[in-house]
DNA sequence: CATCAACTGACAGGTTTATGTCAGTTGATG
DNA sequence: CATCAACTGACATAAACCTGTCAGTTGATG
């Protein structure tokens, strides 16, 4: 399992679309360049839109995201989710047909609900493993939209349990692995859960507002 | 590689929907009982609707399948393989949107194209690994619609390579794993491809026409 | 209560996979 | 042509995983 975490580690690292190099990586990581060459090779096997140039260093070339689209809030979640999977994950054919769907939905049902839909942005890449973690996902989901604390039991990747209250601001998926991006009241700052890693999530009867330098607009990545 | 070819197998054996006993399976496939044991706990965590009951034997509980719908035909495939996706692998919340968004869709187009639809069947089961061997789906998709014969090469599992013959009938998704049943010229008989182990795929110009005894509805696994 | 077959835990051996080291090559750039 | 950093191949070692064996337990059924 380190090997798949720390894939997702060089992702988070490339996010910011800045050059990196393999060694700044490696030592990042505390693995040889040569680990990460191999990471590298993985990734891009994977379809992570990565590039490296010699001489220079490492890029993330892309980032996929889907427009919102008219329909509830759920059936668009159920859409984007969908589509932004068979758009990544499957033929050349069905990625045009998935993306004609979501264009004739959208003209289709004239609902005006463009709404709170850019909770939702999709950088999907097909890596790591099965369905883990997607049962606190209703309770995550709608915690964001109620603008509700959240009671989180999280288990991080040194294996250490923490309980903490956060404010749910953001989710995104990563291929299989999703995200949530929060206000955390242990740390005082940001912080970026992985939902697979979840232990228990629970909903207080605690709402919260936005305030300056809390608010997802404010998180710098 | 070998361990998810044998959890393919098992899932090939139960598709009958009879009972088998765990000793029965592991004689089949050649492992021990306690691998099978195993194996059962990885396909059940993986998602696989498997039921063992004590001094009884294993069966599968369900087949998922969704119906048709009215879209044009690539984009009913898009449509059916990213909702069955996201009804199986999310959580009850988007597996209820998927569900009342495929019957949405169904009802506000109009188009009377229910088709060759039922050339698609679900059956996700989300284990195995990333997007291997979808790079053929449009030439056997293509293939299937125009009934147009193939000429494949095949590795097996056992890695021996072999060129053929087919007549491509009907495509099944497995969990990130596709299949392709066909009428193999020849083994003179029905074989069912893994689309991932598919090394060419080659449309002919020679049409085929179905023949009593060789068309999908013949087919008994 | 005997039987059947699913199920569990522990351990040992074997195989596969991951990683680091080293000694290169390649392609772009100044 | 020197430099930079991506890239490759080979090999040894270490870690992880898979499997079989064994010695049980459990739950349903006749």
């Amino acid at each position: 399992m380190r090997r798949t975490d720390r894939l997702f580690d060089i992702i988070q690292i490339l996010r910011d679309g800045k050059l990196h190099r393999a060694q700044d990586i490696a030592e990042t990581l505390e693995v040889s360049t040569r680990t990460i060459y191999r990471d590298m090779d993985t990734l891009v096997a994977s379809g992570v839109p990565v590039e490296g140039e010699r001489g220079v260093g490492y890029m993330i070339t892309e980032a996929i995201s889907l427009p919102p689209l008219n329909l509830t809030v759920a059936e668009l979640e159920a859409l984007n989710l969908g589509m932004a999977i068979v758009a990544e994950a499957a033929d050349p054919d069905l990625k045009a047909a998935a993306l004609s769907l979501t264009d004739k939905v959208d003209a289709v049902l004239p609902t005006k609900t463009i709404a709170d839909a850019d909770q939702w942005k999709f950088a999907v890449y097909p890596f790591a493993d099965a369905a883990r973690g997607f049962a606190h996902m209703p309770t995550l989901r709608a915690a964001i939209r109620a603008k509700q604390k959240l009671r989180l039991t999280y288990t991080s990747k040194e294996a250490r349990v923490t309980t903490r209250t956060i404010r749910p601001l953001h989710m995104e998926y990563w291929g299989r692995i999703w995200t949530l991006t929060s206000w955390c009241e242990l740390r005082n700052d940001f912080r970026v859960f992985r939902v697979d890693l979840i232990q228990t999530a629970e909903a207080l009867p605690e709402l919260f507002v936005d305030e300056p330098g809390k608010t997802l607009a404010d998180y710098v990545p």
